[in-house]
DNA sequence: AGCGGTCCTAACGAAGCCCTAACGCCGCCG
DNA sequence: CGGCGGCGTTAGGGCTTCGTTAGGACCGCT
């Protein structure tokens, strides 16, 4: 049976990651901490690991480091909304893959098959391609047509949204919600900023876009 | 026996729904916040939800958000007339159905056990085919023959309304409420307009419709 | 302190959308 | 046969939204 270490420190959400875990017949075993996680996995090296970057006594970069010190065991991390930056430097730092909270379980355990199918260490598929451009979101990395395209970190999370839900429209409510958080719902003078910087960046004829689209008075839509 | 959790901070329909729900054998829990729900749901996880949008310290689709992180429980959202911006960014974030305010006891209980009976993790039906269409409402995308339709906020507004109702007769002054809000029931002439930009948009023949009838004097009806 | 980079606000044409009004058409009734 | 009301369609003005540019505030770094 697949072993999986789960690292999380809300009980809530420990309890419901272990029960849909274990309901899937995983082999389940769970940490509070970061120190108790590396000490578990030391113990008993698990096959899959998941990871919450909130947790109370470490960084969640170091238990990254912690952990790929020695072993190549896929990690999958689970980043807030406030800890965009932490998740970087987690997945600089070797892990695998990472889920934003709040996450629908069905995704989460998607994403756990194909580390565990792909076995160890490789990537999964966040690699996008549209147009000319190739996104890698573990990466965080765009070529266009043998270039690099260089985003800021903004430029970055609202592209992140808008291709992990390809083909579908996202009220600037939402949008807006998801990458300035609470409080900046009306700021939609602002979206419209960030649309057109990345349209320079990404599209062949920004004033003319055929993957980042704009529908009047509704939303945005990522067409790949 | 089945748990439900009613998130409401009106006193007095809170007591409304608790009584009716107990009348027909739901074990009902209550809460008059977004963090309490939270935290009751985390507690001792219901079995449905019914959630009002306009709670004092949460918006709506930050709880819809918040439980969707580790639970698919079937959520009903009750949403006011003002809401109607909020109850579309709470069915994008993964609430099941709706009831808009003022409602039919008899519906909110019907549109509950709809739920019920689809069960736990089961998704809704956004997609819908008619004649030569595919509408995909939670995408809030038409493809036409292998074309994309466009349309604007209202044109939608007014095809979801028929959508949700296939087959039943809406009367003018149900649709005027429910799409244009209290103060236009009077306004004919604009139903007509945009009755018939959807026609022209979705008919194959706009002028002999097939699928969005009229009832001369009563009203107009969805015939999928 | 200076500087490069990022983020936010304000402002302004341009485009798109919404509403009102008006005109034919049809069926119904006197 | 003529009036009447409901329906569908077209056209135009007012308003909102969108894309874009410019400028200033706020970092972290040298």
């Amino acid at each position: 049976m697949t072993r999986v270490l789960v690292v999380e420190d809300e009980p809530q959400l420990l309890r419901a990651l272990g029960i849909n875990l274990r309901a899937v017949r995983y082999d389940v075993s769970t940490a509070a901490t970061g120190s108790d996680a590396l000490r578990l996995a030391a113990e008993r090296p698990p096959d899959l690991v998941v990871l919450d970057l909130g947790l109370p006594d470490m960084d969640g970069t170091e238990v990254v480091a912690g952990l790929r010190g020695w072993t190549d065991v896929p990690i999958l991390v689970l980043s807030g909304r406030s800890d965009s930056g932490d998740k970087v430097d987690a997945l600089d730092a070797g892990a695998d893959d990472y889920v934003t909270k709040p996450f629908e379980m069905d995704e989460l355990l998607a994403r756990l098959r194909a580390m565990a199918r792909r076995g160890v260490s490789n990537e999964d598929q966040p690699i996008v391609t549209f147009g000319a451009n190739t996104v890698d979101l573990a990466a965080r990395r765009i070529s266009r047509a043998e270039d690099e395209v260089r985003l800021t970190p903004t430029e970055w999370h609202l592209l992140e949204v808008l291709v992990r839900n390809p083909g579908t429209l996202l009220s600037q409510r939402q949008l807006l919600l998801e990458v300035w958080g609470p409080g900046y719902e009306t700021a939609r003078g602002n979206l419209r900023l960030y649309m057109g910087q990345l349209r320079k960046k990404l599209e062949d004829d920004p004033a003319r876009p055929v993957h980042l689209l704009n529908e009047p008075g509704m939303g945005y839509r990522f067409q790949p």
